[in-house]
DNA sequence: AACTGTTTACTGCATA
DNA sequence: TATGCAGTAAACAGTT
């Protein structure tokens, strides 16, 4: 048995700052899905440490970009160092922005709740406390403002970029974003969200394909904590640590530090779960690793939710037991499958529902037309633009003991999908210690598995480990049949070689189907501007089915597609809408991408229509008045880029 | 030395 | 009963 050795050694303090960004009342949050009291601003008030050795001084302009995040737009002064790629400078880029209703108190920067979830828990943790030392899990990893107690209210217009460029732009965009905070720090002043062009450790795991949108940190649910063993997988505790994170990337420790913060069943002294969650982060395929920039020192690297994966631990479902209802629909459905009818039901008319609920969609703030269909190759953090403060500005502190939760959309009154903490898992009441075999098992078990290390291994775990790795322990690749081991061969999906070819074959059916069942969820509260009083109106525009457009024949030569597709284009154009509205050209709300300035599509002969969906996505960008048209314009648009 | 990350081994539960 | 998944423990290597 490990002995718990880390956590509190560092007596690294960390400050906690809100980010000012919510003084931006410019911005306002293109999700309005929760019915959110009114929230006055708190101030900003540093964590208290146990020590008061460090202090992480906010950055020095702080106070001159009080009113803004550094990241926003406003203060987005192009780096000097990442000049906008021409590409960016292209009115494609500002596509889907809609321009955010006015609301006040808005923010992206982390807030403090100000009253608290109103799911009670057993135990609060100490944590919140200011002047309790807070548990350090690692030196260099800790500094991650966690925002206790209060969850943060992040708007999502501020924690996405408007619309996702293509990938190439997206990598430099994501450079830039991440740089950016850098500009306004203090030099000395580590920063953490200042993360050097995150290069995947794991490249091969890269998401590839429509980038489901995520909520703001703010929109999930409080977590409860009980006391008990929460009734989350660990890869759950990981995923909702990570996506509550502001940049959704969270190094070990910080994910450490979330759960045992959050769950007072995890405590920051035992290594044993700590054991678990690194080995889930190794084992589950939605994580993964990024390097930690060069002039982020500290240990470990950041873990980041895969892309398609994100969604997996918004729905957080509930165990395999039988009294789970339907809503909680199976995890790995998510991102990919539509729920159909069902799920459009259960969230069309209400406000954006709880995590636990949204299946496969990615309820909330639905991002501009683009986000849902283009392919997003970014990591994680490209995609959320964080004006926060730096780093991991902590996952955001589920539970709130208290009070209603901010970010708890859902008025509890929705109970067709209760947070998840809620289900108090009959094995809660059995925590895991007692429930598992006790030490003793262990230690018979560490005794046969040095016998069977001997001999073992003799599986081909995987293709890069068994090839690569030179020291492969006492492997003599024996055959299957001769190991004893009983029921199957532990590698079997979980086996790296599978793995490869689950991914290659992942890979293949790129975004077609998976964009497409995607997108396909209905857009359920993702507009602002969806009320949840207000029942929907009937589309302006009779609901005209996109259809799939045809596809030129693969063999097609690029002038026939360039074509077909300005037909297409011309077709769309000359949708009643236009005339419905009288928009002109220049006068439309769209967006500017929507010039069509012709010009664009003869820039690249390259584009494909395969993609329109077949449902199109709302966005705040197209709402109320937008039509599926316009969205696909936007589709077809920036697919042609 | 401690931490981080990977991998292996095994167990137990749930499900088909 | 076979299988898959999740959890637990541990060995080991690399990094800080």
């Amino acid at each position: 048995m490990a002995n718990p050795t880390r956590l509190p050694k560092s007596q690294e303090p960390f400050h906690i700052f809100k980010d000012d960004c919510f003084d931006d009342s410019t911005t306002t949050p293109m999700m309005s899905h929760a019915p959110m009291p009114p929230v006055t601003r708190p101030t900003k008030r540093p964590l208290g440490s146990s020590n008061s050795n460090v202090v992480l001084n906010p950055p020095s302009d702080l106070s001159s970009a009080a009113a803004q995040s550094p990241v926003k737009s406003v203060s987005r002064k192009s780096s000097p160092r990442t000049p906008l790629p021409p590409a960016q400078n292209n009115k494609l880029d500002a596509v889907t922005m809609a321009p955010p209703p006015t609301k006040g108190s808005n923010t992206d920067s982390l807030q403090k709740k100000p009253f608290l979830s109103k799911f009670k828990t057993v135990s609060q943790k100490p944590v919140a406390d200011p002047a309790a030392p807070a548990p350090a899990f690692g030196k260099e990893n800790l500094e991650p403002h966690f925002f206790l107690q209060q969850p943060p209210i992040m708007t999502f217009s501020n924690c996405y970029m408007p619309a996702p460029p293509p990938p190439q732009q997206q990598q430099q965009q994501q450079q830039q974003q991440q740089q950016q905070p850098q500009q306004q720090k203090g030099p000395g002043k580590r920063t953490l969200m200042e993360a050097a062009p995150i290069k995947q450790a794991r490249p091969a795991k890269k998401s590839k394909t429509n980038e489901p949108v995520i909520p703001p940190q703010d929109w999930f649910p409080p977590a409860v904590d009980d006391g008990t063993k929460p009734n989350l997988s660990y890869a759950q505790l990981i995923g909702m640590a990570i996506l509550r994170s502001p940049n959704r990337r969270l190094t070990l420790a910080q994910i450490y530090k979330w759960i045992s913060d959050t769950f007072s069943f995890y405590k920051a002294d035992d290594a044993g779960w700590q054991n678990s969650i690194r080995h889930n982060l190794s084992l589950h395929k939605a994580f993964l690793k990024v390097e930690r920039p060069k002039d982020d020192p500290g240990k470990g690297n950041y873990w980041t939710i895969q892309k398609d994966m994100e969604q997996q631990f918004m729905n957080q479902k509930l165990p395999r037991k039988p009294t789970s209802t339907s809503e909680n629909l199976p995890v790995m459905s998510t991102s990919i499958e539509p729920s159909g009818p069902k799920s459009a039901t259960v969230f069309e008319p209400t406000l954006p529902p709880p995590p636990p609920a949204a299946t496969a969609q990615a309820p909330l703030p639905q991002l501009p037309t683009s986000q849902a269909t283009i392919p997003a190759e970014v990591s994680s953090d490209a995609t959320i633009p964080i004006s926060d403060p730096p780093e991991d500005a902590g996952a955001g502190r589920l539970l709130d003991p208290d009070g209603p939760s901010l970010h708890s959309p859902l008025p509890a009154a929705i109970h067709s999908s209760p947070p998840i903490p809620r289900h108090i898992a009959p094995r809660s009441h059995t925590p895991p210690p007692a429930s598992r075999g006790p030490a003793t098992s262990s230690i018979n078990r560490s005794h046969k598995r040095r016998f069977a290390s001997m001999d073992d291994s003799g599986y081909i775990s995987s293709l890069e480990s068994s090839v690569t790795r030179p020291n492969q322990r006492g492997s003599i690749l024996t055959s299957e049949a001769d190991r004893p081991r009983s029921k199957r061969s532990r590698r079997g999906p979980d086996g790296r070689a599978e793995l490869e070819i689950a991914r290659l074959r992942a890979s293949s059916h790129e975004s077609p189907s998976k964009s497409r069942s995607y997108n396909a969820l209905p857009p359920p509260s993702s507009s602002p501007f969806r009320n949840t009083e207000r029942p929907m109106l009937p589309p302006l525009t009779p609901a005209m089915k996109l259809k799939v457009p045809q596809n030129p024949p693969p063999s097609a030569s690029p002038n026939t597609n360039l074509q077909i597709h300005r037909d297409q284009v011309r077709a769309m154009l000359q949708s009643p809408l236009r005339k419905m509205t009288g928009i002109s050209e220049e006068g439309t709300p769209w967006s500017p991408a929507f010039n069509l300035d012709t010009s664009v599509y003869d820039l690249n002969n390259n584009m494909s229509f395969g993609g329109f969906e077949a449902t199109t996505i709302v966005t705040p960008a197209t709402t109320t008045t937008t039509t599926t048209t316009a969205t696909a314009i936007s589709a077809s648009h920036l697919r042609l880029r």
